[in-house]
DNA sequence: GTGAAAGCGCTAACAC
DNA sequence: GTGTTAGCGCTTTCAC
């Protein structure tokens, strides 16, 4: 690889000189310029990004964290942001918590060595103490969050309308006549978590139906238990529900494992429904109504706000809602025949 | 982020000293490293990998280049990648060609900007002549290939045995008495689809079942292609096929969604096979038969490979060929009767 | 056993 | 409009 050094050389010009060029700091003469431009095609020069990095204290990588890969909702959102961020010149480095001893702020910390430019939260696994401690981090490196986090703090924050989204689900189940609804929740709660569930509550309650804690099942955002949750409320609970609402996709792709395996027809004695609208959930049988996340969207506002943040070190903190949509499919509406294939996106 | 001079300093050293019980790279008085570790520990120093890997010419990143983010047999063959690299110290930059304007070869030059010190090559998209300047770039920075490449270069590579693996499977549907196989190919043909599709032939051919050209259908490894290979043979061919092997599973899990949507059973109408082992072959209606790819051992290999490239610059280069296991399920066998969920690993 | 100093490839003052 | 130079944080000779 050549080096800036050797283009200066061959052009008879010093390096500053070249640096000029290569980044359009300062005037350079007409027939110099193309000179060296000449040069730099010649020897096939790319400046090392790393040298770079090392000067100007910085990386043009981003890292994003995300709890777990077997959920396609995380890689979707990945390769969301991965287009994004491209725009602006960032590579990404992807880093999954699950397989890691080390903690959420240990790997922050170590993508500080690295200087990586910002960091994309996408994790519901710590716990409160660590929080603040990442929180503190946020002073010293640019932070989006995009879960496990708390309205009043002061910190950058991208995420979907999860109040609302849970509120059209558990209407569009009620206004189908279902009062026995089933709940999986995720077990420790952060945001995400914390506001679908308000919403499950308060929806049922605004309908004057009384809330049974043991329609409330604690589960992990894994397919697994998702099925495990439709043995407990199928086998286990006084009242079996006529109605799941998994608070993820995932799960109510277990769920449906569980009914089908056991003989249920959906949506005649159950009706199921998921959150997010990953792709699992259009070739499920039947298709999973849903509540849809505009992930193309959300990188946007996401690396948006990281760019901005990286940019001008003193920005104030944003928090950035967005809406999604209800998708109704047939989980839980016998006559939906939306054509699933092909798939889009 | 205090630097290595400020460890110095307050340790009362200079930074070579500092840098001797970083690296334990000559002895230093015991008395001295313990005070150096003290401040190391007070200070929370860390050193700059940044500035280390400018130093040393290395970056300990390691990228992958996956060719698609949909289907889940990158992200697993990620994960596990990840996870072994973690052991060396390596932190991994994912890349998706699918994306990208760029070609490969540009996101590889671009890689070496960075002083990554290695690539991970598992895709399927190059064409011959860019694949040849790959080649020649893994001179400069060591690579190594899990598809896109002949036997007989001189590269780093380690892989599946796809040829026993479409044996396996074509001789399963074989035995069940199916004569009118379908087959459905990767159009642009590298190792992988070759030796899939080789194998496909030479097993119909030694159980004197003559090829029908008809039979075989180009896909590209998507779900969608896969329902529009299942459309084709149902509605265009002269023969209709009573078994479709895809070559992959999710161009399978496209082929099933076609055939329930009209109405077939499988197995009893036509049987239906895929290729890998992906999570979703086990939640399909009905699972899928496949040919499962222990990426654990994959990943182990590739870093291996990969590691000791870097380690000895003029390592010679090695290919490793991994062996996988038939899974038969409820696609192909009515009587499977396995049991789905949990779903492990 | 330890320190001084060069240098990895680049950018950005500062001179001219 | 261009060159000289310092320095980003580290490792690694080469002296002592």
């Amino acid at each position: 690889m050549a080096t800036i050094k050797e283009v200066a050389k061959v052009s008879g010009v010093s390096v500053a000189t070249v640096s000029r060029v290569l980044n359009n700091t300062a005037p350079v003469n007409a027939e110099t310029r193309k000179r060296i431009e000449a040069v730099i095609k010649e020897l096939d020069y790319t400046p090392s990004m790393i040298a770079r990095g090392m000067r100007k204290q910085q990386s043009q990588i981003l890292a994003v964290i995300i709890p777990d890969y077997d959920n396609p909702y995380h890689i979707k959102l990945y390769k969301h942001i991965e287009e994004e961020a491209k725009q602006y010149g960032y590579r990404l480095i992807l880093i999954c918590m699950q397989e890691h001893q080390a903690s959420e702020y240990k790997s922050i910390m170590e993508l500080m060595t690295r200087n990586v430019d910002g960091i994309i939260l996408s994790t519901y696994q710590g716990n409160k103490k660590e929080i603040k401690e990442i929180i503190k981090l946020s002073k010293s490196i640019p932070i989006v969050f995009m879960d496990n986090f708390e309205f009043d703090e002061e910190i950058n924050a991208v995420y979907i309308n999860d109040y609302q989204g849970m509120k059209e689900i558990i209407e569009h189940v009620i206004a189908l006549g279902h009062k026995n609804i089933g709940y999986i929740d995720k077990i420790v709660g952060y945001k995400v978590a914390n506001e679908r569930r308000k919403s499950y509550e308060d929806t049922l309650r605004n309908h004057a139906i009384a809330i049974n804690k043991q329609l409330i099942y604690a589960g992990n955002y894994g397919i697994n238990s998702g099925y495990e949750a439709a043995r407990y409320f199928m086998e286990e609970t006084i009242v079996t529900p006529t109605a799941i609402i998994a608070s993820n996709d995932a799960m109510a792709v277990g769920v449906l494992g569980y009914l089908r395996e056991h003989g249920y027809d959906i949506p005649r004695d159950v009706v199921v429904t998921g959150f997010d609208d990953i792709y699992l959930s259009k070739i499920t049988v039947p298709p999973l109504t849903t509540y849809r996340q505009p992930l193309g969207r959300v990188a946007k506002e996401v690396i948006e706000v990281l760019h901005n943040k990286i940019k001008m070190i003193g920005a104030p903190p944003q928090k950035r809602m967005i809406e999604g949509k209800l998708i109704a499919r047939g989980s839980t509406d016998a006559s939906c025949k939306e054509k699933v294939f092909p798939i889009k996106e």
